[in-house]
DNA sequence: TCTGGGGTCCTAGGACCC
DNA sequence: TCTGGGGTCCTAGGACCC
């Protein structure tokens, strides 16, 4: 499966892993081996992966009390207060149940502490594959796992750690926990400090059952086609500005910061380079389109440069603060109570139409600049049009 | 040779995740 | 020709204050 823009490998099917196709290769660079081997290449979908991961999140939510969405494909199982003896018995009928249900093929990892179960839901896909479910039943399990599972691969441990680590001849997961406190302290700072008790069974990450507002909201994309127009530039600005103010409006919070960045390709030896990016302060908190594509707009005028081609650009909102305690001033002239009713409409009739068609005009429709997606796959869940058929 | 001590707040950058 | 997007948390260091 390809990234946005068709851009490089990012998830790959066991049998393209072993052609040697590696993550993030740039498409265009594994092209001859894709065609040679009639790898089939997907465009990325995220309406569908929506979808098929409500499906799945809602299937496993009967299971517990509670469970917290950790990301469009996992989730955490608060299984503290079941009354089960064999965990692994549940952890089969779950992962049953969601093949009924929805057809994916899920992996289950039962242990003390979510540092412990991504150890064991790791173990249980490359070591009890047919099985799909381990269960770190006991301290013998646990050093079981810890050994096999290499530094790397633990869940926290990003490619600088594991380097340092292995500079110290730490390979192994129990090796990890096996370190002294206070060196991970002084060299992993306190998060390597949670990991390593998590590893130890000592729960040091809280659980988050319900989904936090999000602190920053970006709004990004490389282009198609590369764009030197600043009349295209402003296009696209604006949908991405209104893109974020959406996404305020949806968690109910708005804005006191905007930040709005332009780049050309770095790749692109022949070209001239140029990035520059700005911060804009708003004089009041907002989650109004409008008013965040003009700002944006603003501050794209400020560092936009002629001769140039640009590959991406993008707005990030930030210092945001909940929509119903933002601090109006007293010069404020803006119908504020009529612009809500607009976005709250606006919002309204995109959502029944399931696409963005209502719209400001300097957001335009033509899209020149648009994402590539030639290898999308249908929208087999979500579109009435996109339904299989059955031939008799 | 010598240049106070102790706070707070903010930001950039580095680490990580999917 | 062609190289993704969207997040979080922590720390060090600078600015500023008394």
């Amino acid at each position: 499966m390809l990234s946005n823009n068709d851009g490089c490998a990012v998830a790959r099917s066991e049998e393209a892993k072993a052609l040697g196709i590696q993550m993030g290769a740039p498409e265009f660079m594994v092209r001859d081996t894709l065609k040679a081997h009639n790898v089939a290449v997907f465009s990325s979908n995220y309406t569908l992966y929506g979808d098929m991961s409500d499906r799945v999140m809602k299937t496993l939510a009967a299971f517990v009390p509670r469970l917290e969405l950790y990301s469009i494909d996992e989730a955490f199982l608060d299984m503290s207060e079941l009354k089960y003896n064999d965990l692994l018995k549940l952890g089969m009928e779950i992962k049953n149940t969601v093949k009924q249900h929805v057809g994916i093929p899920v992996t289950v990892g039962i242990a003390p502490t979510k540092a412990l179960a991504k150890i064991a839901n790791r173990y249980a896909k490359k070591k009890h594959k047919d099985l799909g479910v381990h269960w770190l039943a006991n301290s013998d399990l646990i050093k079981q796992a810890l050994v096999a599972t290499e530094v790397g691969d633990i869940w926290g441990i990003g490619r600088r750690y594991e380097t340092l680590l292995q500079r110290y001849r730490v390979n192994t997961a129990f090796d990890f926990i096996n370190l002294p406190e206070e060196w991970i302290r002084v060299n992993m700072t306190v998060v390597g400090q949670r990991l390593w008790n998590e590893l130890r069974g000592v729960q040091s990450f809280e659980w988050e059952f319900e989904i936090p507002a999000k602190k920053n909201i970006c709004t990004s994309r490389s282009f198609g086609k590369l764009v030197n127009r600043k009349d295209e530039m402003i296009e696209a600005l604006s949908n991405y500005a209104a893109s974020c103010a959406a996404k305020l409006r949806r968690q109910k919070s708005a804005a006191r910061l905007l930040h709005v960045f332009i780049k050309t390709n770095q790749h692109r030896m022949q070209d001239k380079q140029y990035g520059r990016s700005i911060n804009i302060q708003l004089p009041i908190a907002t989650n109004n389109t409008v008013e965040i594509v003009k700002h944006a707009l603003k501050g794209l005028d400020i560092i936009f440069k002629e001769g140039y081609n640009f590959n991406k650009c993008g707005v990030i909102v930030s210092d945001l603060v909940p929509e119903e305690s933002i601090q109006y001033n007293l010069f404020d002239t803006a119908n504020r109570h009529r612009n809500t009713t607009v976005m709250k409409t606006m919002d309204k009739l995109n959502a029944s139409l399931g696409k963005d068609l209502v719209r400001f005009a300097v957001q335009g429709f033509e899209k020149r600049y648009k994402l590539r997606a030639e290898y999308l796959s249908k929208l087999y869940t979500t579109n009435l049009a996109d339904l299989p058929t059955l031939r008799n």
